[in-house]
DNA sequence: CATTATTGACAACTCTATTGTCAATAGTTA
DNA sequence: TAACTATTGACAATAGAGTTGTCAATAATG
């Protein structure tokens, strides 16, 4: 546990971070009534992003029928809407509605004061370096693995 | 989605990576037959830690009904044993068996070899940032936030 | 000794996500 | 154009990590 390597730290802080946002997350998400996996769909089609399901689910890389339930999910709650698709006649091009757009906007608001008072702290110098890094192990993840 | 913002893309990047890195770490653990859960459960009792559940569940941050249960299915596999607890006569303290230590040594090795590929590419100044940077974002989440 | 707290065990549930399957219909190619 | 293949949406079953709640037993404590 205690281990003084830089690396290894990384990986164990990156799950205990994602624990705490992900519970930070919901709390804020909640009166909303929204999860935080619909919220992270209605992310890809801020502000006007019109992509089908199979699009959200490769750049989201999650699998199809998991973005499909959260879609109807959302289109049942009235904040996504459907759009015909001139590249495929079955399936159709979603978008935020009005509605959703006005969600996301609250969303968006509420979690940059959170970000904000978050990273309080950290020199904007660090942040970009943090974000690099972090880039840089999703990047090599990604690449083809062996 | 496209926001320059660095603090903004280090959250989202957090979420991306963790599930990056808790698919490669299922993967790994596959073979041994043990989930990242228990994998997490035996990570605090290595090498020589003797804590008692309720222990392990206050640093690990997670409930300690939770945390029973992968002791639980520790001790049937034979990886963890029970030791009189001098401080509480009801709740043992649980230790790695010599089995326990055996597999936790290859599991290390074999993180040891993924994470020196995964970050071969960051210099080791900016892992000591990206470290310092996690940890103080983790603190202020941590720290009876309002 | 009486009271209060802690623990282990069990259950029910949530959330995110996966894999598999199916029928319908779209693209594509011979 | 007809035949074939691929994609899509819908549905289901499953998994993993974790939570909350409850209960009885037993500890610790005033």
């Amino acid at each position: 546990m205690r281990e003084g390597d830089n690396a290894y730290q990384i990986i164990w802080l990156t799950r205990r971070l994602f624990r705490a946002l992900a519970q930070k997350s919901d709390e804020s998400l909640q009166d909303l009534g929204i999860s935080a996996a619909e919220r992270a769909v209605m992310e890809f089609l801020h502000p006007d992003e019109r992509l089908s399901v199979p699009e959200i689910a490769e750049r989201y890389q999650v699998s199809r029928q998991h973005v499909q339930v959260m879609v109807n999910s959302l289109l049942d709650a009235g904040l996504l809407a459907t759009h015909k698709n001139p590249r495929h006649k079955r399936s159709p091009l979603i978008a935020l509605t009005e509605r959703g757009k006005g969600m996301f906007r609250t969303i968006k608001t509420r979690d940059s004061k959170a970000v904000r008072k978050l990273f309080s702290k950290v020199a904007e110098k660090d942040r970009q370096i943090t974000r690099k890094t972090l880039e840089s192990l999703l990047e090599e993840l990604n690449s083809h693995d062996h």
